[in-house]
Parts: structure tokens; C-alpha cells; sequence
DNA sequence: CGTTTCAATTTGGTATGACAAAAACGCAAA
DNA sequence: TTTGCGTTTTTGTCATACCAAATTGAAACG
């Protein structure tokens, strides 16, 4: 993407390192959870100096293809959506800094999960059904008490992007949850909102029950509406 | 993110210098587009070695934060979604070699605009419509004009991402097209799929003026449907 | 005076060697 | 077999050097 649009971007070395490896972890040869060689054998076999070996070895390990700890050899990742959205989270969390950053994530979100509400009511089969029955009955059970309501609340949004059955949307769903939960948190513990969250997971299940698709957009959105109200405390953004 | 989950990852010399840049550069001391110093004046004025100065602005670059091209200063960008979207580029580009990668992220942009010509339906505005008669009408004297029809079918969609106001949209949906376009090339070239995608932007824009959410996402699932079947045939995916 | 040319300087890319500290390993003891 | 300890690897960092490309600035030119 970048690469096409740079001028005259002449090869560094490193780059032809992390295309090899790249394909190697793609195809198997390299098998995951195991470490990468040790650097100087790296050197020895490609020719090239160590300088060189570890520049691609960080290049790799920020595009989330191994997994680099300090002082230990790079191990191969566990290639996937998770992994890939994990890499990304360094660049996220400084979006969250630039000014209504926060807003238009969680808009982002709104957005997605009306979508994905949309889609549940028109196609969620016996097992979602049951699976949000479970987590709204969690939910449920868990007011007032704070962090249990916290973590059954979340799984309760889970179940909905386990609907489409689309890989790539769980976690997408535990980025947002990573990311605003710094924010959550802080938000003003009182359960009274736990009981008008409780109320709304209701509505938007009832909703998806009746297959009703307008409606379910609706309960979610002025779900996540008063959610926003109470995140957005937590910020000096107007 | 990564970091918190990681045992006892002692710092890493370079990790100082990059949080040092990373405050330099948001609070806008290093000004946007401006070089970074040199690496022989950086070792200086902390007191590294060079090795440590390269490792943290390979970091800096792998977060976005400045670009580096090779036998270049380090340039700081622009901060924003574009930036971020683009740092991401080369972990998309993974997840399509992931078996039924390219579906699922074609599934997942799918439901995005999906939610996207419903908002559009229910909230453009006077602006917003008539992008959208000049998009369509560019796209009309396009048609059996190869590129040029891809190109102002790319113009038509984005304004889909424009309308809802979020700067997090747009740089999506250039990523989404960045990555789509190395496939188009593979594409069949007919000027029957010309006049089909015409007319189903067309109808999508009929559907937007009649504020018609339902229908807009219909005609737009049937677009996309249709726009999946020439991607697939690119691919040796079922 | 402005523009172009070209050589000197600066700067990034790479190689090499070295050393401390931490991890991995192997071996011996319980 | 498990545990503990010492040896060997391996990584993190530093220092130095050289090359090639980019930048700079002076000189030559119109």
C-alpha cells in the first residue's frame, strides 16, 4: 500500500529478510510457537550482518508475525485476526488521543452494532438465541455488582458479533472492548445504570426474538446513546 | 495493549527514545513534516548508540507516527485516521492470505456499507445528494471506459463513507479500495458489468432520495453480491 | 541576478567486533 | 524424576568503520 506510493523506495536489506520470513510463516515452513533461529545463524545464512537481522526481526514483530519479548527469541505468532488486531493496537490507542478521537470510535462502534443487531434479528439461529439468552440472564444476576456486571455486559455485546459468523468481527468486538475499557473503568459506578443497561440488553433481545430489525436498531442505539453519556464524563471533550 | 500482557518486559533502550518522540511529536513540538534530527545528533543528545537511535525510529515508523523512506530523513506525519489506516496496511494484508480472508473482509465491508446507505438514506443531506448525482452522473460517462469506471465507481462509494461526518470512514474506505484495487487488475474487463454496476448505483441513489433505508440496503447488498462475484473469480477460493 | 552544475559534505544503510546480562542448556545431586 | 547449579548461548547494547546516496553550497554559466 505505502510501498507503491513511494517514489523511489530502493530495497533495504532487512525488507528482503521479513518478505522470506513472511512467506515461511505463511506456508508452514516455519511451524507457529516455534522461535525463530538465533540471530547469528540468521546472519550466516543470508550473508548479511546482524544489523540487519534484527532490523528485520522488529519489522516483523510490528506487523505482528512473531511475537518479540526482550531477551528472548521471537516466536512465531499465531497467524489470525486476533493477532492482527493486536498489532494495530499501538496505532488505536494513539488515535484515541487526537481530539474527538473517542467520539468517533465510539460512533464507529454505534454504527457496527446496529448493523449487527440488524443482522441478528434477521438471521441469528437457535444457538445465538440461547447463547444471548444465557448472557442476558448473567447479565441480569450480575447487577449491582459492579465488575460482574461489567464482564457480563460485554458478553452480552459479544454474542452479537458472533452472529455473522465472520471471523474477523469477535475480535474487533474485544479491541473496542480493550480500548474504551480504560475508560469504563472510570465511569460512575451506580446501579441504577446498571438496571437501565440490564433493561436495554432486554429490549434489543426481545427485539431480535420478535425479528424485528427496526426495532432492535433502535434499542441498541439508544443503548449505546446512554453509554456514550456516561463514557463521555470520563473526558473533557464538550 | 500488548505491552500490559507481557511478563516482565524490562525496558528496552530504544522504548525511551520513542516515548520521548511520541510526546514530542503529539504535543507538537516536532512540527508536522519536519524531519527528524539526524541520527548522529540524536545519539549525541541522549547518549545512545546508534543502533539504539535506528531501533526506535523503525518503532516510530511502524506506528505511524513519522515515515521513513529509505536514504531519507524520518519525516513526521500528519497524525489522523488516514495515517493509522495506513500503518495498518501491511497486517490487512496478512489477513487476505488467510484462508477466506479476502471473503471475510469483503463480507465485513459488505455490512459496513450496508449500515452506511441506510444512515445516508435517513440523514444526507442537500450537499451529500448532489456529490452523489455528480458521482453517478461521472460514473454514467464512464461506463465501457475501464479505468475510468473504476475510478468514479470507487468517487460513488466514497461518498457513502462521507456522509455520516466521521473522519474515521473515509480512511477506511481507502483501505478498503488500496487493497481491493491490486485485485482489480485480475479482474474480467466487460463493459456489461459497466452498465450492470451503473445501474445498480443508480439504484441505490433513487432509493437514498426516496429516503428509503430498506430499499438502499437491499440495492446495495445486490450491488455488492454481484461486485463479489467478479472479485471471487480472482481467487482459487470456493 | 537567477539558474544550472558539480564537487564536498552530510547522512542513512550495512558490516564487524566486543562485552554484559539474561536465558537456555546440560549435568550432577537429592 | 525432580531440583539446583554452573556453563554455554543468545540477545541487548555499544563503538567504529565504510560505502553509497542525498543534501548542500559554491562555482560556473546564461
Amino acid at each position: 500500500m505505502t510501498e507503491a506510493r513511494i517514489r523511489i523506495a530502493r530495497t533495504r536489506a532487512a525488507d528482503n529478510l521479513v518478505s522470506i520470513y513472511e512467506r515461511q510463516i505463511i506456508d508452514g515452513t516455519l511451524a507457529v510457537g516455534e522461535p525463530l533461529p538465533p540471530e547469528r545463524e540468521i546472519m550466516q545464512s543470508f550473508g548479511v550482518s546482524r544489523t540487519v537481522v534484527r532490523e528485520a526481526v522488529q519489522a516483523l514483530s510490528a506487523k505482528g508475525l512473531v511475537e518479540a519479548r526482550p531477551r528472548f527469541r521471537p516466536v512465531v505468532r499465531t497467524p489470525g485476526y486476533d493477532a492482527a488486531i493486536e498489532a494495530v493496537g499501538s496505532v488505536v490507542n494513539r488515535l484515541l488521543t487526537v481530539p474527538g478521537g473517542v467520539r468517533n470510535l465510539f460512533e464507529l462502534r454505534i454504527m457496527m452494532e446496529a448493523a449487527l443487531v440488524r443482522d441478528a434479528a434477521l438471521h441469528a439461529d437457535k444457538n445465538h438465541v440461547a447463547r444471548m439468552k444465557q448472557a442476558l440472564a448473567d447479565n441480569e444476576a450480575a447487577i449491582s455488582d459492579s465488575q460482574r456486571f461489567f464482564d457480563t455486559d460485554i458478553a452480552f455485546h459479544r454474542v452479537l458479533y458472533e452472529v455473522p459468523d465472520n471471523p474477523v468481527l469477535p475480535p474487533i468486538h474485544q479491541a473496542y472492548t480493550d480500548w474504551l475499557s480504560s475508560h469504563w473503568t472510570r465511569m460512575p459506578r451506580d446501579p441504577e445504570h446498571d438496571h437501565v443497561n440490564y433493561r436495554a440488553h432486554s429490549r434489543i433481545f426481545e427485539s431480535i426474538l420478535f425479528r424485528d430489525p427496526d426495532a432492535a436498531e433502535l434499542a441498541l442505539r439508544d443503548h449505546l446513546d446512554y453509554a456514550w453519556n456516561q463514557v463521555r464524563q470520563t473526558f473533557a471533550e464538550p
